[in-house]
DNA sequence: TCAATAGTGTCTGTTAGACATTATGGA
DNA sequence: TCCATAATGTCTAACAGACACTATTGA
């Protein structure tokens, strides 16, 4: 590391304790909920995130295959939507006391099936204690979701594969943390060509029955965009 | 990973060999420019990224003050911005054979002085050979600079501390991959209150002389934009 | 004087948000 | 009937981009 020219140095020899982690979400009421483990009892902390350690590409599966895996087997089946967010190497505490810890995010619509023994929702605003480097990580995951929901179907795969478009928009409201206007929400939506009606219609209690959407994206938008400048400092 | 409930089974205990590998750009006339280091001559390719191996948190440095070590010592300097884009652990080769290689982007303005020895800078319309995985890593690097250069002030650190308005805007196009209206640009920039007049001026050959300015954010901006749907499938 | 670049004022089309209105069900 | 929710039309303010114009230097 002291070397002027890092590349004539070394191979990469000695190793790393390496831990995939997930942070997998789905919606509850108002807010988002993350999937929780229970700890082995002699941990800190009696909550964990799902996570695997990773001894590098044994059988042709890279982390993010072995990440999935690890996801479909803390949740019972296989996210809708996934993608990596961060290597997280400091000197947080994560409880296998993973040197670096690779975060992925993932979403599921909400279920009715029962989960894996030992899993649990928690509202992201109810969070029990866990380790210092997932209080971290879910923090991470959260806000990259929200920045990326704009150029990812994230909003879609939390949603059963029909839904109202009141349904849809309220993930945006979750997801953003922030109420959006109805008609502009709709004016977007039906200028990006991203869902498109069924004939069917759900009626939820009084008021008039909604009808009911699939995601089908059909056009690309130009998505000539002006400059922004939303930097706040630093 | 077969383990319904990963939380119960293991410590991280196996381990891999793991990377820090640096994206590091400049501008260069009309494009950006990517330092990479001599490879030791038993390697296939002749140039690499920068990078070193990580062992873990040794002396209280994480993941994110190696990387920054690292590249200051491939630079002979700190670099003016640095982010971490991603980590890379698939089938693809790196030319220290690391499981898992750690990316970061960083930038720096441009330079007279020298650099450290075997270190170059090449254009990324016209790099060399380099391994696979770190093909992959420039591609995503340079496409995280141009997603995240309008909330984090990545333009300014590619500019010394003072700079003209067209140099500024000459940036923007360089990382965006595409002219941006003179007027306009301006017209966005006084509204963000990113940027101060200094009471130099610069002349360029013929024309009149330009204003230097300084990057000084003074306000914060509400931020409250509408819902974009910039999904182009899937 | 001309050429070249800096910097600005005005117009127009697009769009986000506010507001109001109609539509359609249940209680 | 009344109420709640869905869905949509209209107005306005903000803004991006086009265009034209002025300003100031060197050749």
């Amino acid at each position: 590391m002291r070397d002027r020219t890092p590349s004539h140095s070394a191979r990469a020899g000695r190793s790393a304790a390496v831990s995939l982690d997930i942070v997998l979400c789905t919606p509850h009421g108002r807010h988002l909920a993350v999937l929780l483990a229970h700890a082995p009892s002699g941990d800190r902390e009696r909550w964990t995130l799902p996570w695997a350690p990773w001894r590098g590409a044994a059988n042709d599966s890279g982390v993010d295959e072995s990440a999935e895996q690890c996801a479909a087997a803390a949740l019972g089946l296989r996210p809708a939507w996934m993608t990596q967010f961060g290597a997280f190497g400091d000197a947080k505490r994560h409880p296998g006391r993973a040197a670096l810890s690779v975060g992925y995010a993932a979403v599921t619509p909400a279920r009715e099936r029962d989960l894996p023994l030992g899993a649990e929702w928690f509202p992201v605003t109810a969070l029990p204690a866990v380790a210092p480097r997932h209080k971290a990580m879910i923090e991470t995951a959260v806000a990259a979701l929200r920045d990326r929901m704009d150029a990812a179907p994230i909003a879609f795969r939390l949603l059963p594969t029909t839904f109202t478009l009141t349904d849809l928009q309220e993930v945006y409201e979750l997801l953003l943390g922030r109420r959006v206007h109805k008609a502009s929400f709709r004016r977007s939506l039906q200028g990006a060509y991203l869902v498109e009606p069924t004939d069917e219609w759900r009626s939820e209690g009084r008021g008039r029955p909604a009808q009911l959407f699939r995601y089908a994206p059909r056009k690309r938008r130009s998505g000539r965009r002006g400059v922004r400048f939303e930097l706040l400092g630093g």
